[in-house]
DNA sequence: CTTGACATCGAACGTATGTTCGTGTATTAT
DNA sequence: ATAATACACGAACATACGTTCGATGTCAAG
């Protein structure tokens, strides 16, 4: 057997796995005994040896005098299990629509459009600002290469919370009635006029003297960009 | 005492919330005593009574003769407990520092960083591309101005996977080591020749005829873009 | 070679925990 | 009334399960 000073060995990522498996096929950890059969140890004291080195490398926290009392903090891949958030701290941001330079941002119809969860992109919590409530919520695909100035790229998701009206500083998506377009910058309104600051500081902001030429669609929560591999 | 020919009493009520907290608060179920003392029952075998017929009416199921054998199969309100999915669908990657053009990129060294999950960010595995495995990847803060003709701001996060050569159309953090100087480029090797090309189709490629000055940090996984409120 | 840290085993021990049973008391039906 | 049923209790029992300990083997350092 190889001899290890620091990190993994075969038996704790042997352990670990089973841990993982027995947990979401039964519901409950299993007991020493259990962790010994199915890792090829047949003595529950070598068992409790690596459960102890597991606690001690933070991969799970044990009860003592309890049965079955393992709590799993992590996969072998670094995936950490709360069991207490796991069922709330993920959601689905439906995916409503396309956003492109033409046309106005498809804001869904305020009702309760909660179908087809298939599109929807599921998003941790912790990514989105403290403050933020994940009702309401909905994701646009950037179509086009009309937002590079909002540093957004064609294929970008944009995750956003649909407003009226908006802080200075926020970025948000606007319909120019103007123009005709839709764009995504950040506001700013002052002494009257509102001005749309590109995300880009190399490009100049848009100055538009009719605050009622500006509809805001909706504030830019947050911004996605997968690289699909090549 | 009321008396109730059908549905759930008081007690089933209190016992399957309480199981729904215990397993949310320990990643165990609760022994039959641990429900009776924080259920105002005595008896354990009046305990074992409802958890009998809990599981008649199919709210959990039982494995005889195992401690703690219960598994959750819906709360209260009827949602249904995938005791499968919570463990595997979310993960934690490690930020490991930040990117700047100045500076190399600091790659997580080899594989032993365990510890250290406070600073990590969430991520649903569905927001990877497919075939991507979760082991491995870190991410970067991004750092100054200096990425925004990869349509990368200062502040972004970027998650990649450490990687020593790319394919053609693969978006990567190089160093360039004649420039001293960190880049995100989509990477193309064309007859002999390394062609670095930005993301942002209005600025030209650079051309590096000496592929050996290029060193392949990571290639790009995934761009996250938070709007901090105002 | 010796020493000590690490890894592994099997057995014994103590108790945490599920199960069973005898009994008692309301409520409802006959 | 009487029987039947649902609900409730506590004690006793059997065992599933965590814990501890002594023995053995291996490898690297002294």
């Amino acid at each position: 057997m190889a001899r290890k000073k620091a990190g993994l060995g075969e038996r704790h990522k042997k352990i670990l796995k089973f841990l993982e498996k027995f947990q979401s096929d039964n519901g409950y950890p299993p007991s020493i005994r259990e962790i010994g059969e199915n890792t090829n140890i047949s003595s529950t004291s070598v068992v409790n040896y690596y459960l102890n080195q597991l606690e001690e490398m933070n991969f799970i926290e044990r009860e003592s005098n309890v049965s079955r009392g393992i709590r799993l903090l992590r996969t072998l891949e670094g995936n950490l299990v709360d069991a207490a958030q796991s069922i709330t701290d993920m959601f689905s941001i439906p995916v409503v629509g396309r956003i492109v330079a033409g046309e106005p941002v498809p804001v869904p119809t305020s009702d309760f459009n909660y179908y087809d969860q298939e599109t929807g992109i599921e998003i941790a919590r912790s990514l989105l600002p403290p403050r933020e409530k994940t009702e309401g919520l909905f994701a646009l695909e950037v179509q086009g290469d009309s937002m590079i100035d909002a540093m957004v790229n064609d294929g970008d998701i944009v995750i956003m919370r649909p407003v009226n009206r908006a802080e200075n500083g926020e970025m948000v998506a606007v319909w120019l009635s103007d123009r005709d377009e839709t764009t995504l910058k950040y506001f700013y309104s002052e002494n009257g006029k509102v001005r749309l600051q590109p995300a880009n500081p190399q490009m100049k902001p848009i100055i538009i003297d009719n605050p009622a030429q500006v509809k805001i669609q909706g504030k830019v929560v947050l911004v996605i960009r997968r690289m699909e591999g090549a």
